[in-house]
This record gives structure tokens, sequence and C-alpha cells, in this order.
DNA sequence: AACAAATATTGACATTGTCAACATATTTTT
DNA sequence: AAAAATATGTTGACAATGTCAATATTTGTT
């Protein structure tokens, strides 16, 4: 992170990363834009030209982590050779990610300004790219497991809301469970 | 909040209570020690009689919030009538509770304290009222209805897992669609 | 080369958490 | 009842922080 020029160059990415660092070692409260100035080798108002305050630069943070998961939950989508086993494997994959990032895991699962929700059995279109990955994915795999199409769409939210109930139960337990945890998730879902 | 004398009389919990109601107005990230002593017309230093530091205050807070929750569920225990009914009307009442206090739902469902977990076909004890409230009541109803002993613990979490999940969607979603929401409840629990 | 835009710095100020020293009220002890 | 101890509240100070205005430096455009 050394000063090379006046100008940083990629200030406002490493202005993100270096706040993901104060949150996931020290906690949300102590996440500070003057403090993540000085990572980057940068003085304490350099951020302004960024983020307006620091409530958006908290967001950029949160939608940076936001945007990791959905890469990662792809990745599992791409390597998954049994449909069969996608939902397991997402379930997985969404405990997996937070135990990188313990401490994002409520910023992110608890956003107010994310949508999800169903009217007339169907589930209507998500801002929130995680959740309309599940369900395109999820979908074909419980019809050919004999689903029916109104019951899909709850079948989808009520797995969701399990697998963000159990990954939230994961994070408080420092992910000290996830043997037997793993296997109950298995036979929820199928 | 009069200041009639030197002594306040019953700071401490008035002081919690300010700081409820800053948590649900603007937020966590405003919780302040300062406004909240203001709030009650004390010195900004009154405070720190009662609570080492911030983090201490917020815990009080918090602690508050469960509580109350847990009188909450108390009261949803004691006045049902029809046990039957018990595990849907205590998922009900966890929605409807969040809907006093929606600041502070991931504040109580995502305490990294507090012990959820089982191992050998048993829950361990909690230090989570209401988690154990939750496993004592729901125990009894879900044997009556032919669960068997080794899958009981399971189907417990199952089901606080899903009412945790499905609670935080809620949240999330402003409460907007508590009618359907409410029938996949009973669905999903039945 | 000249100008405009983007980006970084410095200095200032208000808010906040925290502490130490002191003041006042309440409780306990004698 | 007087004195001492304890609990509770105040004042003033300081460092850390978010924010802003004024200024400086670099980069891009014409």
């Amino acid at each position: 992170m050394e000063k090379l020029s006046y100008h940083h160059g990629n200030l406002k990415q490493e202005l993100i990363l270096a706040g993901l660092k104060l949150i996931e070692e020290e906690g949300i409260s102590r996440l500070s834009l003057r403090r993540a100035a000085a990572m980057c080798g940068v003085s304490h108002a350099a951020p302004k030209n960024h983020f307006r305050d620091k409530e958006e630069f908290a967001e950029a943070v949160k939608n940076y982590v936001t945007e990791e998961f959905t890469r990662y939950l792809q990745e599992v989508i791409d390597q998954n050779r049994n449909k069969e086993e996608l939902i397991r494997d997402m379930g997985r994959a969404f405990v997996r990610f937070f135990k990188d990032y313990p401490q994002s895991f409520s910023l992110i699962t608890n956003q107010k300004n994310i949508c999800i929700s169903m009217s007339e059995h169907k589930i209507e279109k998500s801002n929130y790219a995680p959740f309309e990955m599940f369900v395109e994915q999820a979908g074909p795999v419980l019809r050919s497991r004999g689903v029916k199409e109104n019951e899909l769409a709850q079948k989808i939210l009520e797995l969701w809301a399990m697998v963000c109930g159990l990954a939230g139960i994961y994070v408080m337990q420092g992910f000290h469970y996830e043997g037997d945890w793993m296997e109950m998730v298995n036979k929820i879902i199928y």
C-alpha cells in the first residue's frame, strides 16, 4: 500500500477492502473512514471524493461482500454436475462463505432494502442476486422431484428461509457444529 | 423526564429506554451515550456510573429487548388453550414482536454469544430464553403428532431456523406480506 | 499550451466516548 | 444524631471521528 504518487490510482476499491478488513477484524461498530484512509496511506479526507458519507461507505462495503457472495454461489452452480445435489451444495456454500466473513453475515442477510416476496403462487422478481440465483436453480430441481406448480414458490421460500436461519445459527456458534448441521441441512432439503 | 433532584432515581432503566428509542428511530449506528443522557436530562458523563462503556450500554439495551421478547412469548404461551396451535402462535408472535422493534431484529437474532446446538439427538441447554421456551413447548406438540424421539431435536431446530429465517424476510419487507406469509408458516409447521 | 475535471491535502469544527476530579445525595456505621 | 462510606451526578478535558471548506496536485481534453 505504498504511496508512489499524489494520486492513489485505485483508492475507492482499496478503501472498500480496508473497510471490510476493519469490519471483520473488529466488528461493524468499529468501521472508520479515517482509519480506512490511513490503511490506504492517504489523508483523512481523501475518501470524501469517493463516498458522500460514512453511510455510503458502509453501503459500498456491504455491496462488495454481496457481490463476492454472488460470485461464490455462481462458482458452485457452475461446478455442479449433479443437479440433484445442487440445492444441498448451495446451502453448504451459504454457510461456507460466511465462515470467511462472519461479521458481515447479519449485514448481508438483514438488508432492509432488498425485496423477497411472493404473490399468487409466484415468486416476485428480487433485486437480491443470491436469492434470484437460488430461485432459478431450485425451481427445476423441485419440479423434477414432483413438487406441484402451485406449491413451488412456497417450497422455495421455505428452503431459503431455512438456509438463512441455519446459517445464522452457524455463525452464532462460530461454525463449531458443521458436521451435524450439514447432515441436518441434507435431511431438510431432501 | 423532569429533573426533580440531583439524583435521578431510575436512571439506568431510563437510559436503556432512551437507547432503545434511538436505535428504533435512527438505527443502531446512531446510538449515543451522550444523547441518551440528554434525553434523560442528566449530564453527559452520568451514564458512566451505570455502564462501563458504550459496548456495555448497547449490550444492556439488547438484553432489555430480549427480556421483552421473552415476556411476550410467555404471554402467548400462557394465553394459549389449544396446544395444537401453539407452535403456529409462537411463530406469529415472533414476527409480531419485531414489528414493534424492527431495528432490533438483527441485534437480537444474531447475537454471537448465544448458544443453540444439538448433539446425540438432544438439544443442548441454551442460554437464550426464547429458544429454550420454544424447545420446551414444541417438543410435546411434535411428540403428540408422531414425531419420533430420534428426529425430535432436529425437527425442532428446523422449525426454529425457519421461523428465524421467515421473520428476517418479514422484517426486510417491512411486514407488508403478513397475510400470505402466515399461511405459509402454518403449512410449514403442520 | 491552456483549461477543466478528478483526486488528494490541510486545517477547522462539532459530536462523541472516555476519563479524572469534584459535588451532592443516600446509606451505613458508630 | 453525627460521621463515614457509598452511590450517583456534574464539570472540564482530551483524543478519535465524520464532515466541510479551501487549497494543491495530477490527469484528461480541447
